[in-house]
DNA sequence: CGCTCGTTTGAGAGGACTCAAGGTAGGTGG
DNA sequence: CCACCTACCTTGAGTCCTCTCAAACGAGCG
């Protein structure tokens, strides 16, 4: 948990719901609010030329995302999307920067947690210019391990389709190229699930 | 200029002396010291699969650069060089983390261009993972235009090669690109000067 | 002049994307 | 139990275009 919710209503958060698929905001528009999530999933994607979307970051409960944009005051560089039905608690502008002020241990916990992000944007960096689809989807494998999301067996708890939305692939290539890794035994595939060590 | 250099002087940073060219810290090295350009240029990069040099960042005097890896306790997931000759003061750990406590302005600071890196890395994002030279290159120049690195004239202040370590394009790629941007009339070259508007 | 760095052009090959079609699995409802 | 739906996975064939490799030109500098 990020803000505990009791702090957030001190300051005047309320609550909204989002139903499944539902645009939170756009890419583009003007940051208003703070957000953070009381239970569901959301995805920040922007769009490519060729219209694949691009998974930019997934959050979960406790999580808040959108922050950036909101405290410099500049348009949101990606569009978030409620996963499953959410509930996000939204914390204006001006709320939110009086809350942080007077809480400097929350203060700091965002700054580690920017450090985090920052550190991971920098890894997918390194991934989307390897112009390899084997390298961009072992390294993608890699930073999900470090970042413990794999599965103790070391299944990937991603489906084809989300493999290619966060590497910048195309379905089918990642199918192949995940095929291809099989034979080099870098993966295992049982079931069509993926394993990885 | 960031933090001010009596303040690290204070707190122990000594300055330290590189020349062109040399490597400052390595990619899966631990994180030891904070760094501060007292007076040159560096460049954080990474390498991809087919040896090509993709440029995270470029930092110039009074920057510093190298912080979340030092923070996280994380290997560097880049490597610095210096690219002019640069005195960089250095700062351990420790004294970096009790001068942050120590000086919540500072802190703050900090977390401002933190929240700029993040914006940054995110339009970086959506550049690489567009597959088409095209866009990759006009989403570069907005996000310099953005930024303000580009000249009143709109002169790209960038070499060819420079633009194919920002885009993870090849060198040749980049100019055959700018060539029918330039028929497109969407860029304009002037004795190999590049200009976008 | 010779060296380095950046730029340019050409020809060729490889491979990712595109489009189209079909297969598989899980869940729902009659 | 079976038909149906939806979402995900798989495969094939063909095109396009980026990368690769090679060569050469221009500018700046010692």
């Amino acid at each position: 948990m990020h803000i505990d919710v009791d702090t957030l209503l001190a300051y005047g958060a309320t609550p909204k719901e989002w139903h499944k698929g539902e645009l939170i905001f756009s890419q583009g528009n003007e940051a208003r609010y703070f957000h953070q999530i009381d239970s569901g999933m959301v995805k920040m994607t922007s769009l490519t030329n060729d219209a694949k979307e691009f998974i930019q970051g997934v959050f979960n409960d406790g999580n808040s995302f959108g922050e950036p944009a909101l405290m410099l005051g500049k348009p949101y560089p990606a569009s978030a999307y409620a996963v499953s039905d959410s509930i996000i608690y939204r914390l204006s502008k001006e709320k939110f920067l009086l809350l942080l002020e007077d809480h400097p241990v929350l203060f700091k916990k965002l700054f580690h947690i920017f450090c985090e992000r920052l550190y991971c944007k920098t890894l997918t960096a390194n991934i989307l210019v390897n112009n390899s689809p084997e390298e961009k989807l072992i390294g993608f494998f890699d930073k999900i391990k470090s970042e413990c999301k794999l599965k103790e067996s070391g299944l990937v708890p991603y489906t084809r389709q989300q493999l290619a939305d966060y590497t910048g692939l195309r379905v089918e290539t990642v199918i192949r190229t995940l095929s291809k890794l099989s034979d080099k035994k870098i993966v295992a595939i049982q079931d069509h699930k993926v394993f990885y060590k």
